[in-house]
DNA sequence: CTGAAAGCGCTTACAG
DNA sequence: CTGAAAGCGCTTACAG
């Protein structure tokens, strides 16, 4: 790797004068050229850590998401890089598997790589460590997780409103006893969509949630499935698509037809099994639009350019089999800190 | 952030001292205790990227992948993940999308982050820009597309051999006119797919192929398995994963009946479908093993302790239905330069 | 054991 | 327009 110096040396010139050249300055032309001779020359490229160490900045942001094997954390990941390499940033990634210690000690991590910004994917405020982010000198996003920071935004869905708009429909549409698979009441996402649940069945005495607890994976959803089936509840709503992969496998082996039999409705990624089951009530989250958004969102504040920082967006869910609109623009509504 | 100097005024000690002391020096007790001291009293953290200067070293590796939002890439990048960061490292991630000019600059950006090491998925060593890879300082390992390079090593899986096998089982089972959905032959491994194919066939003169050339896109699937079937294929393989959903969808519209009616085997993620559809033949490559064995490799090449350099690494594929052990430890067979 | 100094690759006032 | 010098946060021979 050559550096300026030798660069400096084959061109004639002083450093700072190749350095000024990078930057985009004018020279003489002579040595405009002369430069551009020794650059090509050597194979010169510059060291983007270098220039950070003196301008205080690395051109790189980091991501820490909860889950890096899960189908919505890769949506979110390849959205937000997008965005930010065409800004000339990369990512720093990391994961945190869901462990609140490993999620603070990767804070850390990621601030000791000095970047330049830092995106959290549902890591709770609340957990040990977090509260540090208060001191951090760069911008800060929380992402599926309210964060109440005065540096922090929080970009959220509104999964509780979903949840309830799509309960009601089930009861709208003569359900009366509604078997809910949720994911542990830990996590702030899973609290809010089986609230969405209470709050919808509240004002109809005559129906009935039942609740089983399962763990994101796909045998606890079949272990629900076949539970709240056997305790013959006529719709299923399945708060995670791992879940509600393994309750359709309930439902395939016991022979009971979606629709017909039960009313089947879930979270996410209805499009990988559009072709195997129709007739299903589908809430999707935007991730490519709040992955977008979040690295905007960051850019900008990033270079001072943001307004209400601290701000919190809230974006809405779509549900497939409402007559959402699929292809409907998607604003968050904007609450100031 | 506090430097090493304002530690070092605060402790009343030299900036050698508070770097030693850092690095687990021993240092006279009570010096120790006064550092200590105004390390946490000002909140010190240290600057990897000042560190790595000066060492040359930046712990942080680049990960090149060609599709970020497919489902492999996902399973890929968390095993990579994992290892890395147990070693200390963190991830530089980049997509360049299929675009061969994308991958180059994306290279040279992520060399000029000063990467110790870098992983490539899925990038043709042919491509304009990737020769320059022979001239680069750190360790790169190409997964999934050989690279003859002698400073990199290449990581892949025996798609032909995967594919032979399984056509030769479909025509040991009495099928003649087996139907194949293919990618863009631009690709290696789409290319290593179809050419098992046709050894699989080469010596069965009373069978026939019939490929029908998709893009990766779910509608292509569609198309090709309307196409085929049409055509009276009596067995139908896949080569990806996205167009055998368009396939299934397919399928399922014509009122076609897996199995019964159509013998139906693809590449990748059996899983997600496992409830919904039996009887399939399914290739899935090991992709937490590829990406944990790419990791560790490049590590003990950043440590300087491989053997081999520039050596290819063949994995298995397991394919699922011909009474592969999904157990069984996936070793590769490893062809030395 | 520890301080002073040089240096990693770069930028940028300061003079000229 | 351009060179010499100081400095970003760190490490590490070199003396002591």
């Amino acid at each position: 790797m050559a550096s300026i110096r030798e660069v400096a040396k084959a061109a004639g010139v002083s450093v700072g004068s190749i350095s000024r050249y990078l930057n985009g300055q004018q020279l003489k032309a002579a040595n405009m050229q002369k430069i551009k001779r020794a650059i090509d020359d050597l194979g010169y490229q510059e060291n983007i850590i270098a220039k950070g160490l003196k301008n205080n900045q690395s051109f790189a942001v980091g991501l820490l998401m909860n889950n890096l094997a899960s189908r919505l954390s890769m949506d979110i990941v390849s959205s937000i890089e997008a965005v930010m390499e065409q800004a000339g940033y990369s990512i720093l990634l990391s994961g945190f598997q869901g462990s609140s210690t490993l999620a603070a000690n990767k804070v850390d991590y990621l601030l000791s790589h000095a970047v330049d910004g830092l995106i959290l994917f549902e890591a709770d405020q609340n957990w040990p460590g977090m509260a540090r982010l208060a001191d951090v000198q760069v911008p800060v996003i929380s992402l599926n997780s309210p964060n109440g920071l005065a540096n922090v935004d929080s970009i959220l869905v509104d999964d509780r409103g979903s949840v309830r708009r799509l309960v009601q429909h089930l009861i709208a549409q003569g359900h009366r006893r509604i078997g809910v698979l949720a994911a542990p009441q830990t996590d702030y996402t899973a609290h809010e969509r089986l609230t969405g649940v209470r709050e919808a069945v509240r004002s109809h005495p005559h129906v009935e949630a039942t609740v089983y607890y399962g763990d994101y994976s796909r045998p606890s959803g079949f272990e629900g499935a076949q539970k709240l089936i056997d305790d013959h509840v006529d719709a299923l709503f399945v708060c995670n698509f791992n879940m509600a992969l393994g309750a359709l496998e309930y439902c395939n082996r016991a022979g009971i037809r979606i629709d017909q039999d039960l009313a089947f409705s879930h979270f996410d990624y209805l499009d990988e099994m559009s072709s195997l089951i129709s007739n299903r009530l589908v809430i999707q989250q935007p991730a490519k639009e709040i992955g977008k958004m979040c690295a905007e969102r960051l850019l900008s504040r990033i270079n001072h350019q943001s307004e209400n920082v601290g701000a919190t967006f809230v974006f809405d869910n779509l549900i497939v089999g409402l007559g959402d609109d699929p292809h409907a623009e998607t604003q968050p509504t904007i609450v100031t800190p």
